[in-house]
DNA sequence: CACTGTCGTCTAGTAGGGTAGACGATACTA
DNA sequence: TAGTATCGTCTACCCTACTAGACGACAGTG
């Protein structure tokens, strides 16, 4: 049985996709001044070959201008998010999704608002029901 | 840069875990089995592999009986989940753990039971502050 | 003692992520 | 036009996860 292939990005396409984000089109050395800020300094060309395989995966897209590409993603923050957390969710917890709830709950603290926000949140889905 | 080891097991490690964590000791065998009847057939030597690279990493001890070896977990459940969560939240949502949340409402449906079980906790979290 | 089966180790190969050097092409500059 | 800087490609390397074949050690059986 092969190894499965990853069904979201690897750490450092997730960092460059959180650059693109932010803003985009951008040039692959604009990618690579912004990771260097948030704190990875890369050579030029391993931004290059990393944004390249991400075009294969479907990760972004790129548009020729002049000599060099112009990078956009193709997919969306949210979409990522979600891809993560139903994986983490049916591989770790087996698919119980109050399960993860009542451990980030223990792994991290929110502040009145946002438990408030979030009752309120289930208030409207009980009612839904 | 090297790449930075991985916090927490990768797949097939995960899936050792949970049948070590259903029972223990095991011999390599019995884990072999065990994964079998899972729908993962591996061969024998695979499974001893990935057993000693699991004791190398902490996550199992062994114990020598007779000409062969008793895997025993060193490391619980919660422990993996919570590595999990932490670093999902952490590197995906920016330490969020509200947003991911939210998006779990999305990804996944509560039943009323559980939602109802939520939202007790968070009222008895927003008595604590 | 010879035979058989099981155990673990040693060795080794594939695949993917990450990293970067060498180099040819191109564009700007003096 | 000659020189310089920048772009992307090609190539290549390391590490880890995963996979499994070959083989030697050893225990039990007849």
């Amino acid at each position: 049985m092969p190894r499965q292939v990853s069904k979201y990005p690897t750490d450092l396409e997730l960092q460059i996709l959180k650059v693109l984000w932010q803003r985009s089109p951008m040039l692959a050395r604009d990618v690579q001044a912004a990771l260097g800020e948030g704190g990875r300094e890369l050579a030029k060309t391993s931004v290059i070959t990393t944004l390249n395989t991400m075009v294969g995966k479907k990760y972004l897209k790129r548009k020729k201008q002049g000599n060099m590409y112009l990078f956009t993603p193709c997919i969306s923050e949210d979409q990522v998010g979600n891809r993560v957390l139903v994986d983490v969710v049916d591989r770790v917890f087996d698919g119980s999704a109050s399960a993860v709830m009542m451990k980030l709950f223990d792994v991290k603290d929110l502040d009145s608002d946002e438990l408030r926000e979030l009752r309120s949140l289930i208030n409207r889905k009980l009612e839904e029901s």
